[in-house]
DNA sequence: CGCTGTATTGACAACGTTCAACGGTTGTGG
DNA sequence: CCACAACCGTTGAACGTTGTCAATACAGCG
């Protein structure tokens, strides 16, 4: 499987290595496409492989064992994802699938030590990586212990349009499927309340919603609320 | 400043060094003491340092702009904390201070990547312990999202039974001073609902409360509590 | 064309917060 | 050593945000 160069060397995770280096690790790594709805791994089976996301869009989810569904994260093109094993784990902690059709790269588990000790470099990288998700997550949490719905759903809905919108007349367009399900279960509440906001917001000319979609057409406003001014 | 190889021996982190690696690294390190309130770290200072809990207690608060305040994490004897500068911080995301008369190392930031370039194993190693903390926060995430405050309450509880419990004549005591607020801003809620829902369960008789104390008398019916089962 | 998944909306209940008052304990300073 | 302040905890009552239940509508797809 032959992986060009180029097509990593913009990310961040790779600027500091050398041709030689990135070339050696691309060398070990498969790449594979998932279809819109195909699942790249699931919750509770071995973590045999991890990965590196080139194109599209992924969710990760969590399913409790009384059967509730939350969404951990939504993977972004160049984000390294599903690497349970550094964390010792042995399994996956979650199911990832695809909200989009996506492109991406995998390699086995079993060489994950063996680059980061020949590859210093990457250990570092990949702590930064790990420490910025720990940073979302506090601050999911802190979001959650002190704001009410109404912020929370802002939030998540600006940091989508951050990581994941594409510009378009009259607006940010969030550049995959997304449901109001979804947002509700990014945000610790249920689609009815999620429904009830987006309607209300659609009425002030805040956004445009749609079946599986949405449309930020007024930035600021948007982000005065998520800072909690009426 | 002279530290003896056997306090750090047994920790986790150290399990898989030799001696010699072991006393390199503490021979940078600094010993401190800090009475019952002092802080160690201030929220939005510059990380200089790393630290590791020998002793003690510790409680690491968030303040959000707007002045509300979270437990972010307790951290308990032999954890790493204040590693703001390995997830490429450079000031402390949280302010940190001491539950109890606590005893710590401390070593500067800046030989955080000399001793993680110099020792692969430490790099896995602090990898493994920022991958359970992100496990913790996603944990912490699912149950604000699914369940409801008493559960929530129950679970942190049994943490803090597992974490820093004593065995003592019927039950098992949280070592070290902690109020219903605090158990509030570990929970998402508040102190009101903390105190209706101990001294319900007092009634009980699952715990036994007290000014900034708590005693866990029915660790099996709380844990029953917490899995859901009324 | 009917089925399935998604979305909207209303009515209602409730869980938990907010507001308020009070009691008890600890620690401090005169 | 006592008085007092500061802090922690308890409890009641009222309110409101949000979840639950339910009915309907609509889009996409086989």
């Amino acid at each position: 499987m032959r992986i060009d160069r180029s097509i990593v060397k913009p990310l961040p995770l790779f600027s500091k290595m050398s041709d030689g280096e990135i070339d050696q690790i691309l060398s070990h790594a498969t790449s594979s496409r998932a279809a819109q709805g195909d699942t790249v791994f699931v919750q509770g089976t071995p973590a045999n492989h991890f990965f590196l996301l080139l194109n599209g869009r992924l969710k990760v989810t969590q399913v409790t064992p009384d059967g509730q569904q939350i969404i951990v994260r939504v993977v972004h093109p160049g984000d390294l994802f599903g690497f349970a094993k550094a964390l010792q784990r042995l399994d996956y902690p979650g199911t990832a699938f695809a909200a989009a059709e996506s492109l991406y790269l995998a390699w086995p588990t079993s060489l994950w030590s063996f680059f980061v000790e020949q590859n210093p470099v990457l250990a570092v990288s990949a702590l930064q990586t790990i420490g910025n998700r720990l940073e979302e997550a506090h601050t999911r949490i802190r979001e959650m212990s002190t704001q009410e719905v109404e912020r929370r759903v802002a939030h998540a809905v600006l940091r989508l349009a951050e990581k994941a919108g594409r510009a378009e007349d009259g607006g940010i367009r969030i550049d995959f499927q997304i449901s109001r399900q979804d947002i509700a279960e990014m945000t610790g509440t249920t689609l009815h309340t999620v429904s009830r906001l987006l309607s209300a917001w659609e009425g002030k000319g805040l956004v445009e919603g749609g079946r599986q979609k949405l449309l930020v057409r007024d930035l600021k406003r948007l982000s005065r609320l998520a800072e909690g001014e009426k």
